[in-house]
DNA sequence: CTCCCGATAT
DNA sequence: ATATCAGGAG
């Protein structure tokens, strides 16, 4: 593994341990990480503040009427998607578990709308279950400028993050890609002048030697 | 690969 | 105007 990437992105962001999705429980965060598929947190949080206050528990998702469910998410994109995956999510949750979100990985990516990515997030941020390594966009475009990964998949950056890193590190390796991908190493305009990791960084090392920036 | 399909930054 | 945002299903 590149131990130095670790240490030099600790040192740059220091309290980022945590999603930044506001929740209280696992069906909570379940609810926000369906919710945040291509939309900012700041947007998701905006939803759940009010959402989380009428609906209480998976019985009320479960037993809500489909149409008013989708209203009340309505500023989120794919609403219509994400609205009938809450409910059928929440059905099965008491259909098939008791009442509980599952805790594992398995278990977790056969509920709709919920893959590798949304289950890591809640394995990794309800339940202290690392099973993985989170990859959003974010960390896949930061981990590929980098030179950590070198496919295009999700699935196959994450498996080459976890060849790279060491379970311990996998929580807080995702937290701090993703922290750096929307501060500094952005889509669109990345501020290589300000990241610590530029030396490092073979994006910024093949535009230089390109002569851009 | 296409569809889903709102808010925000540039 | 349009690219992009903590993706997943068919």
């Amino acid at each position: 593994m590149d131990a130095h990437i670790l240490t030099l992105l600790k040192r740059e962001y220091p309290e980022v341990r945590g999603t930044a999705l506001r929740h209280r429980n696992p069906v909570e965060l379940l609810v926000a990480t369906i919710l945040s598929a291509q939309t900012t947190d700041v947007q998701v949080n905006k939803v759940t503040e009010k959402l989380f206050k009428k609906y209480r528990s998976a019985e009320d998702y479960a037993g809500a009427d489909l149409e008013e469910l989708r209203n009340d998410i309505r500023s989120v994109n794919f609403y219509r998607n994400k609205g009938r995956f809450i409910q059928e999510c929440c059905r099965m949750i008491l259909n098939d578990y008791g009442g509980s979100v599952p805790d594992s990985m398995e278990e977790l990516v056969k509920l709709p709308g919920v893959n590798r990515k949304t289950a890591n997030v809640v394995l990794t941020n309800a339940f202290g279950k690392v099973e993985g390594v989170v990859v959003d966009t974010h960390v896949m475009r930061v981990s590929r400028r980098l030179g950590l990964a070198t496919e295009s998949k999700r699935e196959k950056i994450e498996r080459e993050l976890m060849n790279a890193f060491p379970r311990e590190e996998w929580a807080i390796l995702s937290d701090l890609l993703i922290a750096h991908g929307r501060r500094v190493c952005r889509a669109r305009n990345p501020r290589c002048e300000e990241c610590v990791l530029r030396e490092r960084c073979l994006h910024y090392r093949k535009m230089r030697a390109e002569g851009k920036e």
